[in-house]
RNA sequence: GCCCAGGUGGCGAAACCGGCAAACGCGCGACACUUAAAAUGUCGUCCUGCGGAACGCAGGUUGUGGGUUCAACUCCCACCCUGGGCACCA
């Protein structure tokens, strides 16, 4: 016997990968016959190193999408980076590189990273969206939008640092008095003219995921982001001010005659023309300290609210009734019409409001029993109305109906859904981004770039660094050019990038054809490939990413580039792994797991096969350095059962000793099935550890030497081979089986061998277990219970009382209930 | 404040439809192998009490308190705690 070969994960996995890429194992070609499979993973932000999060997402990933191979589909899962955005622009900054050259050197070096993961990825057909030929469709897209009416220009609020004369992105904005994390200025707001796309016009179809096999946390989150309420807008004309007036929007038109005051939002457009002289400067100061704070500050319910009064008012149509307008934070103007009715008695809010102003407060929906008193909160249900005039007596659902309808009558308001989703705001004051394709003419005005003159490139010799504006406007070359409508020289380019979550709405379709000159993707491969069958990716994109990729597929269902409406059939979200401290990982706690340690000491296949095991993926959870000791060494038992030579031997087997294993063998097969089919990869790996047991306690027997064994070996490496790829490709070609293990058919279970023959019955006294005995797996429901009450266990528990009932569960237990 | 997820041994967890609580792994302990150690293997390991004890026997245990049920980690009600998200949404 010569000695057995150690397990060397590091030469495997070097020569295994390097064997793949050359056959071109996993590249997915458009024409396979086989059913088509498009599994996406979330493709990553190339910020230096492959991190564990990184691995946490994909290596689970990889394994679905191997499972879903070797189940004779054909799989294309693609990668690429999303290279745009803010930290190459802040690395510039700091460190004085080109974000170009910060971002390019990130992607070398994480394609290496991603490389020793293993995974089957189609690098041909990788993708860069900083590459012009990605981000020139970001423009083509955008014009087409254009073209519809779905992208527009309004006057946007932004916050601005004073000092560095700068916008700055809400993580740039630090501290509880929100100070630019640059140079500590306090920061304000302002008001820039930039691009919008009206996702709003899909907030009815994006509320409708049937069809959608999604988890139903995230749609949950989207539907709350899309805020749909049903309501009133009515108009309320401004007292001494003939022909002003504002609307206000509210889900209780029952309560109207209940307005004592009525308030606007800060920034509301019509407060410099309503404020009195008296009032100007109270008002301005006010005014300021809201632009100051930032919209969860002005939200939040510990907060005091206050308010200042106009000096106008405001006349209420259901009365006629005269009532001060206030401006209070707690209106936001991005909010239905950025002014409401206040109803004190029947908002908690305006409440509040009302008791810190002395203002009214009139009941106008009694609560039950009601006597006329004060009320100590807000009376938010339905009820009687009372002090409504002719509605008086009416339950306030009816009165809902109909003053709503007087309104609509009187032509004062009518009826509207209202949704919390804003148009999606794209523009970005940034260098590192798509150029949006506009020019502004002194003659034409705003004039879509042509289809010929794409893509816009972005400059490589910005100056990126903060001098106050875009940087793309003191970029001359960039900016002066000529209008393509009229030649004019007078024109001047749009300056501000786009929002990178563009990138990602539509990336799934790029990796079809991701060379492609002539289109955003070809639409035979297409035809073929689309929609996205899987999706995985972090939860934190429950809402935005996750909502822009489903409106973008609208768009282009309507623009006839496809012919669905979802762009992911099946999403799963990952939870997020966490320090060995249970924190979540960061630099400054100190708790980061570097995956390039640990894969160079222990190997991939540990690593992937680790933080499979380590509990529900859709939980996340800590990781520990200790526990993947334990997923090493089930592959190097594994590695054992291939490699060491078999004892040699004699013996008898008996045919129930075979038909014990196969059951093993064939139980398994059917778990991890269906473990994999639910991306339960702890449960399933478990599964695998118990055959590895078994299968090693079998090998010094007679039972090893039989092909019930062989069998077992056979599937135990199939099953693997998606988890630990490698090891399972070098113990395959080490049983003498033919290249390649991920080319092989996942191994089908016989259901009637997967079936246990016998069980172990419970037997209980009143709940109590006081017996268990092992009995055929198709015991009578007679048999089991005579079984139960002649066994002495349970005798001695019911002996002297009287069975009142005896419940048999088939193929699990008896309970004897006494009394 | 609201919404979502969660709370089970020393630790990560399992229990799939209401039916054996703690599979699998980590850690720990004992033993085997070894001159020794490492590695590996075997056995043990939720808590309490009673056994000299292998084997046992009895009772208890899934954040807390109630409820439904022959039977509850699982369903219902109330509460506490942790994590994530957010919108005072008129």
């Amino acid at each position: 016997m010569k000695p057995a070969e150690r397990y060397d994960a590091q030469a495997i996995e070097r020569t295994w990968q390097a064997r793949w890429e050359a056959d071109r194992l996993y590249h997915a070609a458009d024409g396979d016959p086989r059913p088509k499979w498009y599994f996406l993973t979330m493709y990553p932000y190339p910020s230096g190193d492959l991190h564990i999060g990184h691995w946490y997402a994909m290596a689970p990933s990889d394994a679905a999408a191997r499972y879903r191979r070797m189940q004779g589909y054909n799989v294309m899962f693609p990668i690429g980076f999303d290279a745009f955005g803010l930290p190459a622009e802040n690395a510039a900054i700091q460190h004085d590189i080109h974000p170009s050259t910060w971002t390019m050197e990130n992607i070398e070096r994480m394609r290496r990273q991603l490389r020793s993961m293993g995974a089957m990825w189609d690098w041909e057909r990788e993708i860069v969206t900083c590459d012009p030929g990605y981000y020139r469709w970001n423009q083509w897209f955008f014009l087409k939008m254009y073209e519809r009416g779905l992208a527009y220009r309004a006057l946007a609020p932004v916050d601005w640092c004073p000092r560095d004369n700068t916008t700055l992105a809400r993580e740039q904005v630090v501290g509880e008095n929100r100070v630019c994390e640059r140079c500590g200025t306090p920061v304000i707001k302002r008001n820039l003219e930039q691009w919008f796309l009206k996702i709003t016009t899909y907030a009815e179809e994006l509320l409708d995921f049937s069809g959608l096999d999604w988890p139903e946390r995230v749609r949950v989150a989207q539907k709350n982001w899309i805020g749909r309420s049903e309501g009133v807008e009515f108009s309320l004309p401004v007292r001494d001010h003939p022909g002003k007036s504002f609307a206000v929007f509210t889900t209780r038109p029952d309560t109207a005659y209940g307005m004592t005051f009525a308030v606007l939002a800060p920034e509301h457009p019509l407060v410099d023309h309503l404020t009195t002289p008296g009032r100007r400067a109270e008002v301005e100061v006010y005014k300021f300290k809201a632009a100051r704070a930032s919209d969860i500050e002005r939200l939040s319910t510990e907060k005091e609210r206050d308010g200042v009064p106009i000096g106008a008012y405001a006349v209420n149509p259901v009365n006629g009734e005269a009532v001060p307008i206030f401006i209070a934070d707690y209106v936001l103007l991005t909010y239905g019409t950025g002014a409401i009715q206040g109803v004190p008695a029947h908002d908690q809010r305006d409440f509040e409001f009302a008791r810190k102003y002395s203002l009214p407060i009139r009941v106008v929906i009694a609560p039950p029993g009601w006597q006329g008193g004060e009320l100590e909160e807000a009376y938010l249900d339905e009820g009687t109305m009372v002090n409504s005039g002719p509605f008086d007596g009416l339950p306030s659902a009816e009165g809902w109906q109909r003053i709503a309808e007087e309104m609509e009558t009187r032509g004062t308001g009518r009826r509207k859904v209202n949704y919390r989703l804003h148009d999606w705001l794209i523009s970005r004051q940034r260098y590192w981004g798509t150029p949006i394709p506009i020019i502004y003419c002194q003659t034409c005005g705003t004039v879509p770039v042509p289809d010929e003159d794409l893509p816009v490139t972005l400059p490589m010799d910005a100056q990126f660094m903060p001098t106050g504006e875009s940087p793309l406007k003191s970029h001359e070359g960039f900016r002066k050019t000529r209008c393509p409508q009229c030649g004019g020289e007078e024109a001047e380019r749009e300056t501000d990038t786009m929002d990178t979550f563009i990138d990602s709405s539509w990336y799934q379709y790029r990796y079809l054809s991701p060379h492609d000159a002539a289109r955003p993707f070809d639409p035979k491969a297409g035809l073929h490939w689309l929609p996205v069958d899987q999706y995985t990716g972090g939860i934190e994109h429950a809402v935005m990413h996750l909502l822009y990729t489903r409106f973008w597929t609208k768009v282009m269902r309507d623009l006839g580039l496809v012919d669905f409406d979802e762009p992911m059939v099946r999403l799963v979200n990952q939870g997020i792994i966490l320090g060995e401290d249970s924190e979540k990982m960061s630099k400054s706690r100190g708790n980061v797991v570097n995956p390039d340690d640990f894969v160079t000491a222990l190997g991939t296949d540990t690593v992937r096969t680790y933080l499979m095991f380590i509990g529900p993926w859709e939980g996340g959870g800590p990781w520990n350095s200790r526990g993947i000791e334990g997923a090493h060494r089930f592959l190097q038992r594994v590695w054992a059962l291939v490699v060491e030579p078999q004892p040699e031997g004699d013996g008898g087997v008996a045919a129930s000793e075979i038909r014990e294993l196969r059951h093993r063998i064939h139980a398994t097969i059917k778990r991890v099935t269906d473990d994999l089919e639910q991306f339960r990869f702890n449960t399933a790996i478990s599964a695998l550890m118990e055959l590895t047991t078994a299968l090693g306690r079998a090998r010094s027997t007679p039972v090893g030497r039989t092909d019930a064994w062989r069998e077992g070996v056979r599937a135990l490496l199939l099953m693997l081979a998606p988890i630990a790829p490698h090891i399972a490709e070098d113990l395959w070609a080490r049983w003498g089986e033919a290249y390649s293990i991920h080319q092989q058919r996942w191994p089908a279970y016989d259901p009637a061998l997967a079936r246990a023959e016998m069980i172990t019955l419970v037997l209980q006294v009143d709940g109590k277990v006081r017996d268990r005995v092992q009995v055929p797996a198709d015991i009578t429901e007679e048999d089991a219970r005579r079984l139960a009450l002649e066994n002495a266990k349970v005798r001695r528990f019911v002996d002297g009382k009287q069975v009142a009932d005896v419940i048999v569960v088939p193929g699990r237990l008896v309970n004897v209930v006494v009394k």
